[in-house]
DNA sequence: GCGACAG
DNA sequence: ATCTTGTCGC
């Protein structure tokens, strides 16, 4: 399947106009990882929800991914495979593999999920894709136009990107990631990402 | 044209 | 992301 970046940069931009950078939420009472394995054009999407810190549900769904990776378009893959699964549980909020706000266009894979759901979402990284490096009250952040757009959390030479996907504010995403951050990725998302790899490597077709 | 480029 | 064995370190 042909992609047309065109009409998906106009999508993003229509849709980047919806961000709320804002808590719309009281208690973070239940957290969820979203995350996606695939193997040869097939794509296993993980929803792990966590109570307490501990792991209470996994979701998963398995389908075809036609549509590839194209840099800053990164959830047109990904949010179809998502949408099931946040339409069946719908966590307080959810962490999502990949940037929120820190995007060409404001709208990365966690904003824009967190936009066509409207479920909150904050975007983890591991690397990444636009801004320029610099201090600021979180230590170091990304900068775009001289503003905030993703705070960046380090522990010892490991580093990810945490920045504002749709209804949180950076400084409540980047509080509630630091409480589970306890081993190479969030809790949430390392716990998606284990699990999606493990059952697309079953799948047999 | 060259380098950068989430997963 | 995925392709892939051994290997260094706690």
């Amino acid at each position: 399947m042909l992609f047309r970046a065109r009409r998906a940069r106009a999508l993003q931009e229509e849709l980047a106009k919806k961000v709320v950078a804002e808590d719309c939420f009281e208690e973070a009472e239940t957290v969820g990882g979203l995350d996606v394995s695939y193997k040869k054009g097939i794509g296993c999407a993980v929803l792990s929800v966590l109570k307490d810190g501990e792991p209470v549900k996994f979701l998963y769904t398995i389908s075809k991914v036609p549509i590839p990776y194209v840099p800053g378009f990164l959830a047109f893959r990904e949010v179809p495979l998502y949408i099931p699964l946040l339409k069946e549980e719908k966590p307080s909020v959810v962490l999502v593999d990949g940037h929120g706000i820190a995007h060409p266009r404001g709208l990365g894979v966690a904003s824009h999920v967190g936009v066509v759901t409207g479920v909150p979402t904050i975007g983890v990284a591991k690397k990444r894709l636009v801004g320029e490096e610099g201090s600021c009250e979180y230590g170091k952040c990304l900068f775009k136009d001289g503003k905030v757009i993703a705070a960046i959390l380090e522990r010892g030479k490991r580093r990810i990107y945490v920045s504002v996907g749709h209804c949180v504010s950076l400084r409540t995403a980047v509080e509630i990631v630091k409480t589970l951050w306890k081993s190479r990725l969030p809790e949430p998302i390392r716990l998606s990402d284990s699990l999606s790899r493990r059952l697309i490597r079953q799948w047999s077709p």
